[in-house]
DNA sequence: CCCCCATTCTTGACTAATTCAAGATAACTG
DNA sequence: CAGTTATCTTGAATTAGTCAAGAATGGGGG
């Protein structure tokens, strides 16, 4: 099993002790692209079917703050959680359907932008998302030109 | 009066009735930087005690939709508003006490950032929020030097 | 290997922000 | 000035998430 999903293991090494709750909520984001707490507690709830809501919602957040999965919340948008962590990348975000994909960060580093004026802020991150149409929604708003 | 300031004219060049709550709506919006409905609906009471709060929820849907006011909602906060709208400026946000600026775009035209791959996308906005510490609370996180 | 206790989980109530819906009112058109 | 339709009032409902108290359990120490 590579590191990156040894979960048992990401958790010791976050200081995170090993419940199944836990096990269930990082596979089930792991899996799930930019899931929502519902599709969460549903996809832990297939395994376990009694975890309560609230452990769901705690772990989440023990997760998010320990680094193992990053919260994002578009405007609109209840929570989502992915697994991808530790780079510096961004998303698109559909303004019709509300689908989310993610985009890389050409710089990498962070913050990957810097503020024309910070107003004295000492920035740690420039969260970057981009607004549109999905491929989907693009197609059903403007008809492909019949030719 | 200048006509960034006639707020009746304002509606009406948007195609929006005038009415007494989205006249105070406006102007609250304009003497607030950054204000949440909450705000808003105290500063629109002090005029007018008794516009219901359904009211400004309208009149500020109204008026976001018609790009009077813009709307912003930054993870963790409750949706707020501003006056500055049309140029393409973005936010630094506190992660302590939520204070928000504003941050000029260098680009000016939007989007202001070109995704590195779009997913197929058809992208009409980016959106950057800078997350940090405010002045205050960066001092108070790590206290000045004493020497 | 077992005990202990801090952490985590369960249960159930609660809150905040926002939306929904139905009827009354008021703004603009002609 | 009257009619039409958008907007406002009133009051309830919803959603997503938090709070709190007590039960359970993971993992270090004996």
């Amino acid at each position: 099993m590579s590191p990156e999903t040894d979960f048992p293991q990401l958790l010791r090494g976050a200081g995170l002790r090993v419940t199944r709750p836990r096990l269930e909520v990082l596979a089930a984001v792991y899996a799930l692209p930019h899931c929502d707490t519902d599709s969460v507690i549903g996809a832990v709830r297939r395994n376990v079917p009694d975890v309560s809501h609230q452990a769901v919602y705690d772990s989440l957040r023990a997760l998010s703050t320990a680094g193992l999965v990053r919260k994002i919340q578009p405007a609109g948008s209840v929570a989502r959680y992915e697994a991808r962590v530790g780079d510096n990348h961004h998303h698109v975000v559909c303004r019709s359907c509300g689908q989310i994909a993610d985009v890389d960060c050409a710089v990498g580093e962070r913050p990957c932008l810097h503020a024309s004026d910070d107003h004295g802020f000492v920035i740690d991150e420039a969260e970057v998302t981009y607004w549109g149409l999905c491929p989907d929604c693009a197609a059903a708003a403007v008809p492909e030109p019949t030719h």
